[in-house]
DNA sequence: GAGCATAAGTAGACCTAGTGCAGTTTTTAA
DNA sequence: TTAAAAACTGCACTAGGTCTACTTATGCTC
């Protein structure tokens, strides 16, 4: 019945969207600090009370991008073919995030991307907060292990290792592949290493990391 | 050099203690949302202005209890005996936290320890924050592990992999006691499930996640 | 022990994130 | 056209955290 969003729906998104741009915009030119959530509401022509009623907190301005990729891993695990490892489905996806410069990879110089992401990096709350996010897309992708594999007596516990080792080392690598871009790579020029490297990353997952002295 | 504390170092000592506990007994009885840092200054007897200059942020006056163990993964991993393997050290050292019931490990029932510890993971705010003393936490490990192991080309990556996983996982073991604890279990009664869930942890992590469909 | 540089502490104003409320405007549906 | 529902607003308020200017305590030196 959903056929159309009406007018109500249609104005909320864009007043949702015009909020969310102008904090971007101020953060991006000033510093997240130094921009009052007041000044956002102004340049948004909204009130700071109707900012806060699309947006929970001021770093949610910046996060809420994060968001529609919380649960993208626990997707790829419960749409992966049927005989394939969870693994080798999470490790493929990355590789075609990787190809096509997915700017969730790190591996995308597009400036605006570039400077998003050093906002983030570079901002304490922003880094702190950026957790939360994670937290949630690790019960994500435990449930998707749990209900996608055989079952065994500890599969809880190794579903949930298997959650939070996954989500550490693509978070790990993306802010590698982002380091590296901001410190002046070009996406091109790194991608190759980028590949490696994930490759590299995923290969421990599955054999195991090196316990020699 | 450094024989005596001198009068002024014991007082400042006795002042942070004093703060300290004034917070955390309130926030144990009436919740970390429900105390404000100016009622905790007044307990404590000194000025807002003195709790900021000894502790950071509110959150900081029950999460510096981490930073003691923030960089202790690091220290095992550089103190490990000659021709130990760095997850065979890290693996020693966890069983003989869970044998003594160190609260760090989650396996420990004594009821204030719970009780801090229910605090932290039941408040956002703290769990959230929590992540800052691990981010650090990681930077140590990775440091120690880069430079007590043999080179090798990707040794920084590796480094860095190992320690976020590793890292990941003694959370993930610590709040899965805690959670059993709090709902009820002895910590003896726990011990035997808690010591195969983490020897079982470590068999992941150095022979890899199965990667069976 | 006296005196002075320095460090610690205080009071109180101030800024900003976020909430509660009471009232107004706008949209939708009848 | 109209009335209910939803969005929006202004405003006052709480609380974390900082700034400034001032007072008090400590430690060192003579």
């Amino acid at each position: 019945m959903d056929v159309e969003p009406g007018l109500r729906e249609r104005k909320k998104a864009r007043t949702r969207q015009a909020i969310s741009e102008s904090a971007i915009a101020l953060f991006l030119e000033r510093g997240y600090d130094a921009v009052s959530v007041a000044q956002i509401a102004a340049a948004a022509e909204v009130s700071k009370r109707t900012l806060f009623a699309y947006f929970p907190s001021k770093d949610d301005l910046v996060l809420h991008r994060f968001a529609d990729h919380e649960d993208e891993p626990a997707r790829v695990v419960r749409e992966r073919g049927a005989g394939e490892a969870p693994l080798d489905a999470l490790h493929r996806h990355l590789r075609s995030r990787l190809d096509e410069r997915d700017p969730i990879t790190g591996l995308c110089d597009i400036p605006q991307v570039v400077a998003f992401y050093r906002l983030v990096i570079d901002t304490p709350a922003l880094a702190g907060a950026r957790v939360r996010y994670q937290s949630r897309g690790e019960d994500a992708l435990t449930s998707a292990l749990l209900e996608t594999t055989a079952p065994a007596p500890d599969a809880e516990l190794t579903s949930r290792l298997t959650a939070v080792q996954v989500l550490a080392v693509l978070r790990t690598l993306a802010d590698r592949n982002q380091r590296r871009i901001s410190a002046g790579s070009s996406a091109d020029d790194l991608a190759p290493e980028a590949i490696t490297a994930a490759d590299h990353a995923f290969d421990l997952l599955r054999g195991g990391l090196p316990h020699h002295t």
